[in-house]
DNA sequence: AACAAGACCTGCATGC
DNA sequence: TGCATGCAGGTCTTGT
């Protein structure tokens, strides 16, 4: 699922539900997640209060009253589903928050890539998922000369690069796609032969895509919803991700014969660019 | 050190 | 209808 913006639109979305909740139930039905969930989180985290909800990269913060700090992944499948706690229990529904009689955020994640960990306020910047993670792509950590430096020298693809967490937060299979093709970026492009002008370039349509996407609260494909359940927007939004043998939607390039999505395949995942218009 | 490839796990669309 | 195959939003580990 869930990149940058399907994060965010999930962290949106729970702030009604569990911002100032109290926890009144933890239920933990299944450990066994990316990494196990701890044994003791249900223990941590039942009776303590949600004082804020956080985000960094794809990792969905919740802060509570006793510093206690909940890390969740939605990995490639993972949903929090908000629910009056009169449904059934389906077989992926791994932890259920409950905060109120009728009320509750359930944790759940088929595929099992998503995580639930546990750390405090003061370790979280020091935590191992976090302590060599790339800077926040829409904060001003991120910049021009931040971009060119963590590029500078790498022979990958930019494809590659960007997916990479280190050198930028947030960033999945399909952003990269998008972001790259509205910088006229071919991501078979190494790293290190990125110019100046080319790495500005990129940090604007990182930029632009990521808040483009979270504005329309973000993208649905197969099996993403977004906390309250709506759909999000920016599915079917896509220039070229998923497109391949469309013609691209650009300016310059319509109705060019030249101009038709390709597919390829790089380190095992698709990719999608215009040969005309990305250089 | 940097990079490519495989691994993890389940569900769904496709084609025979 | 049933079955095999390939593919999916992510990251981690292994091997070169």
């Amino acid at each position: 699922m869930p990149e940058l913006p399907e994060v965010e639109t999930v962290r949106r979305g729970l702030e009604g539900p569990l911002r100032a909740r109290k926890l009144v139930s933890v239920e933990v039905r299944r450990h066994d997640l990316r990494e196990p969930i701890p044994k003791d989180f249900a223990a941590r985290t039942r009776g303590r209060s949600v004082v804020e909800l956080g985000r960094r990269g794809k990792y969905l913060l919740l802060h509570l009253d006793d510093g206690t700090v909940i890390i969740g992944h939605l990995g490639m499948s993972g949903r929090m589903l908000v629910r009056d706690g009169q449904g059934p229990q389906g077989p992926h529904d791994h932890v259920r928050f409950v905060t109120a009689a009728e009320q509750e955020v359930v944790f759940c994640d088929p595929r099992r890539f998503g995580l639930l960990l546990l750390s405090t306020r003061d370790k979280l910047a020091q935590h191992p998922l976090f302590k060599d993670m790339g800077p926040e792509p829409l904060g001003d950590a991120f910049s021009t000369e931040v971009l060119r430096k963590a590029l500078g020298g790498r022979r990958a693809p930019l494809k590659a690069l960007l997916l990479d967490q280190t050198v930028v937060a947030g960033l999945g299979n399909i952003y990269v796609s998008e972001a790259l093709h509205r910088a006229r970026l071919l991501p078979q492009r190494s790293g290190d032969s990125v110019s100046r002008a080319e790495a500005g370039r990129l940090v604007t349509a990182i930029r632009e895509v990521l808040t483009a996407a979270i504005a329309a609260g973000g993208s649905t494909l197969r099996d993403y919803v977004s906390a309250d359940g709506e759909i999000g927007g920016f599915q079917g939004r896509f220039l070229v991700y998923d497109r391949a043998g469309n013609p691209c939607p650009t300016a310059g390039c319509r109705g060019k014969a030249d101009a038709v999505i390709q597919r390829v395949v790089q380190a095992g995942r698709s990719t999608y660019f215009c040969p005309r218009c990305q250089k």
